[in-house]
Order: C-alpha cells, then structure tokens, then sequence
DNA sequence: CTGAAAGCGCTAACAG
DNA sequence: CTGTTAGCGCTTTCAG
C-alpha cells in the first residue's frame, strides 16, 4: 500500500505537496500538481483513514444505537442512515441492544471518543442517568426520561390521533389499543393520542381494551390479540403500536375467522414494506424514514465542533396510509 | 480522555508498563501492577482504537457488503454478522450496494486495508475480474463467476429440488417457477434444482412456467404470478426464489381470487420472520443464518493472517419448513 | 522486569 | 507556493 511518503518521493515533491493536492488545498504550482496526480495514478493511492483521523482527532465513524436489525423498522431506517451518513463522509457502526438495559449499557459504554464521532440511539430502557456519554448524540423518537440530548422523530401523539380518529370516522365503537408499554416513551405518547382521539369522539375508555405488549414482536400482537378477541365484548377496531403488532392482530384475528375490516378495523404504525402485501394490506402511520435519517445525521453533523448547544428537537413529517384493513376494496 | 501517557506519569512508571498491564503481557511486579490498575481506574483509561490500530496495521473493522438492509434476509444475516463478528472484537461496517454493478464496484473500492481487515460480499452483478480485492475476503451464496474466493452458503441445488419435491409430492403438475435471472448464481442453481426435481418426477420442463424477476422484490413477486395466472392453462404450484417474491405472489393470487393453498401452492426460500405470520403462512426453504453468519467470519478470522490460502466452500444446513401455502389447516 | 525511543501514516504549524 | 518537522496515541525493539 502506498503511502504519502512514497508518492512524494515518485513526484521528486514533499510530502506537504502531495497532502495539500490530496485534501484539494490550496494553491499548489500547476506542474507540481500535474505530478503529484500523475505519481498519485500510477502508485494507486489511498489514503490511510485510521491515520488520518488520529491526526485529527477524529475517527469517521458514527453509532447507530438499535434494538434489533430483523425489525424491520430499524433496518430500513438502518440502510436510509447508512446512506445520509454516507454524505459526510462518515461511515456507521450498528450495534444492537435487543431493546434491553444491559444491552443498552453496554453499547452506550463501548462508545468512546476514540471509537466514534458521533451516535444516533433509539433506545427503549435506558433511565436517567445513563445518559453520561461521551460523545454527541440524538435520540431517534421520544423517551420516557428528560435529558438534554437532541430528538427527532415525529409527534407520536398527534400520529396516533390520526390513526384512532381515522376509525372513529369509520363508525367504529369500540376500538381497542396493543403496545402499552410501562418504560417505552413512545407508547406513553401513542396510547396519549389514542385516548385524547376517544375523547374527542366521545367514547368511552375502556382499560380492559388496552393491551399491553413487552415487545413489539408479531408474536406479541397475535398474543394480544387473542386476548381482545376472548373478551366477551370483543372490539371492533383495533389501533397497534407498530406494524408488526398489527400483522400479529391480523393473523390472529384470521385464525378465529375474523373478517378484517369487516369485523375488526386494523390500524399499524411505521408502514413497513412489508404492510402493503398482506392480506388485507395494513392502513398504518407513515412516517418519513428518510427524512428521520438524514435530519438526525444533519444534526450531528452541524454540531460536530460546537459542544453542547441547547438540545435540538426536530419534528418530521407523518402520513396515514388507508389500506384494506379499515376500508374494504 | 486520557492517554496511556497520563496513566503512567499518574503511576510512576512509564508507558511501556502500563501497556505491559493493558495488554495482559508478560510479567509485571505486583506493586508496579497495582499502582497501573489504580491509575487505570482513577483516570477511566480506555484505549484509542485508532492509534492501536494503526501501529498493529489493522483496523478493527470488517466490511459486510450487501445489497440492501431493507430486504428482510440481508437484515437478519446483517444482525447475525454482527453479533459473530463480536467475538473476534470485530466492529462491522455496513455497504449497500442495491443489487447494481455500479453500487457493488462502488463498495469494492472503498475497501482498502486502512478501512477494513476483511469482507463479507454478498455480491449480485459483479463480474470475475471485478474480484480485485486487496483484503481477504468471504462470498456469501453462490455466484456465477468462478474466482478463488472462499464461500459459505447452503447446497441451492439440493435446497430447491427439496422445496419442488414437497410440491410433487403434494402431487402439483404444473409448477412454476419464479426469479429466474440471467446473471445471479444462485438463481441459476436454483433453477437447476427445479428442474432436476420436475426430471426426477417425469414432470414435463415448461419454459413458460419459468418467470425471470429483475429484482427479489415483493412487488416483483407479484407482478410475475399476475403473469402466470394469465396463461390459457395456469400452474397449480408455484416454486419461488425467495420469500419476498412468494409473498408479492400469494398477495396477486389473493388478489385474483385464487385460493392457497387450494388452488395454487406456494414454496418459498429464505424463511423471513414475516413469512410465518402471512394469510396463509408460507412454506420456505430456511438456511441456517446463524450458522452462515459465523461460518463467514471464522472463516475471516483464521485467515487473518496467513495470505491465501485455498480457497474453502462451506456448506452450511437448510431445511423445509411446511406451513399452510402448501398444506391446508 | 522496565525505561527510552522509534515510528505506524498523516496533518498542520512554521519557516522559507 | 512548498519543504521541514513535530506530534496524534499506541506498540515494540533494544538496552539496561
């Protein structure tokens, strides 16, 4: 591999020559130049990143703190990060958490300054007085604890009013919620929604309609699901923390022969790819991935240098997508 | 931060000692010892991974290359990577290349030994002297091209005679198949195995009920089963390439009104989570991803050293998983 | 067993 | 405009 020294010596320049054509600095004599690009082509110059970033006090690398890459969710938003950072220049390191505390610990802890620039969590348990890091950071969507770190994501709250409302509007009575959740911010945030939606309906609501869910697995919401479905007044209408809840509710409700929508209204969160196939296809809250990814990047980016500002809090775009699952073809 | 520099002046020895205790080497005299780990303690002394690295010339990182973390395969293999990849203290580092020559040329390049100490490809266009690669490396799968690189994947051949046997057996006549593509290997071998099931059956080989797909999508799925329910005489089985396309497939059925697994079985190939929770569920062909997971990076590990060696092919287990798209409840 | 010192490849003063 | 030089933080001979 060659190195700077190497091609300097090739263009008869130094290496101060060859670094300046290199990082396109300054004003270098024209012929110079001409030979440094010429030794730089022949000798198939790279330069040496680990080296450079030492010298510079930085690594080009950042984190991207997640529960779990065979969520869908997070790998699309995993690949749309990858590609944000990707403009500057900054490569990503993915660690997974499985959406526990230790897990979470222990990926906040190997964070170092010498490990990475920068960090984009989503975490799902961590408390208060975890959030000593050492690097700059923004969380991806919202948290139960308030600590002085950047968010972006969107307004939970008013997503899962708009989903709710939407069955409201169908003329659905008795609409049911899975994914209560003790610890995760956002649940707090989408059952606030969903009952500020009843209320402006106003209908009643009904605890024993709220499930809760640990994770947010398909497995959990067919669990839920069978749930509701046992109760003796089973709902109408059910409202899922995510997507994969809901592929799980629907499943579930297949397998009693339940008709959605026609017995049961089917609402998700996220709009995975993989909503739009199933059968019915899943009316869900979109939010802007690409959007969530390159503004958390952004962020980052633009506070490289600058230690700790006032937190940022950005609020990206959402949609409701009606599918089969509400309204029937 | 501190630096090793630090640790010792706080210490009263010098750097060498302190990386002696650092690093587990040799004999170092107990009270020396001692009065290392309280200053390690007392400054929170963690290693600049850059430096060490750079004077190890190695970098701490390997590449996994593959087309896309939106596919829900790639997602899970990813996830699997990276958790094998812990064990040898490797960090990954995550290129997509969305299934193009471009993209996978573009990825390739970027992987200098100042990047990464290894890769894992997983390449779908690249040619056979695109394989210039100036790090050791591992292919995932088969591929079409024959370069001296070691491969870990499961026996396509046998996996897809496996899944069209199962629809034999079920005694479906005109079996399809689709994602037929005219430069990725496994699709080839996939075929190969179709075919040499349908032979084994005295099964008629119909190259209309062969469909190509440009890309593993579900929306690609789909569009190849509409074609083939448009035939005078349509099939009664259907083989597809990966999970993805059968999904997109039973999703047209659906939508035509053809019943599964009444009318038309489907088999699969990956076996995504998302497949066990479809209306109805889908057989699938299920590699061992773990097992491919950690194969590919032992593999990188023991190679670290030692230049090229002969190439290895490791062939890792699958099996079938029959679920409802062939086997009604 | 441990200290001094060189140097991995690169960048950035600082002189010229 | 360009050469010299001093490190970034670490590991590693080489002497003691």
């Amino acid at each position: 591999m060659a190195t700077l020294k190497d091609v300097a010596r090739l263009a008869g320049v130094s290496v101060k020559t060859v670094s300046n054509v290199v990082n396109g600095y300054s004003f270098v004599k024209p012929d110079n130049r001409a030979r440094v690009e010429a030794a730089l082509e022949a000798t198939g110059y790279r330069p040496n990143l680990g080296a450079r970033n030492l010298r510079r006090g930085r690594t080009g690398f950042i984190a991207l703190v997640l529960p779990e890459l065979s969520i869908p969710y997070f790998a699309e938003l995993a690949g749309l990060v990858i590609a944000a950072a990707q403009e500057h220049e900054w490569n990503v390191l993915i660690e997974q958490t499985f959406g526990t505390l230790s897990g979470e610990r222990l990926a906040l802890a190997s964070l170092g300054p010498h490990l990475v620039d920068a960090a984009i969590l989503s975490p799902e348990a961590l408390q208060v007085d975890d959030f000593q890091l050492s690097v700059p950071a923004v969380l991806l969507g919202e948290h139960a604890v308030d600590v002085p770190i950047s968010r972006v994501g969107i307004d939970n709250v008013a997503a899962a009013k708009t989903a709710v409302g939407h069955l409201v509007s169908l003329g659905r009575k008795r609409i049911a919620a899975i994914g209560a959740h003790p610890q995760r911010g956002t649940a707090a945030l989408r059952l606030e929604g969903y009952r500020a939606a009843l209320a402006e309906a106003d209908l009643e609501f009904a605890p024993s309609l709220v499930v809760p869910a640990l994770n947010y697995h398909r497995a959990d919401g067919a669990a839920a699901m069978k749930s509701l479905l046992d109760l003796r007044n089973p709902p109408d209408a059910v409202f899922c923390f995510n997507d994969l809840l809901a592929i799980g509710a629907m499943r579930a409700a297949a397998e009693r022969l339940v008709r959605v929508p026609h017995d049961l209204a089917v609402v998700g969160f996220d709009n995975n790819e993989e909503s739009l196939y199933s059968s019915p296809s899943l009316t869900s809250i979109a939010p802007d991935k690409a959007a969530i990814a390159s503004a958390a990047v952004d962020l980052l980016h633009s506070r490289a240098g600058s230690p700790d500002l006032v937190p940022a809090d950005v609020q990206t775009p959402f949609s409701l997508l009606v599918r089969e699952s509400t309204v029937a073809r």
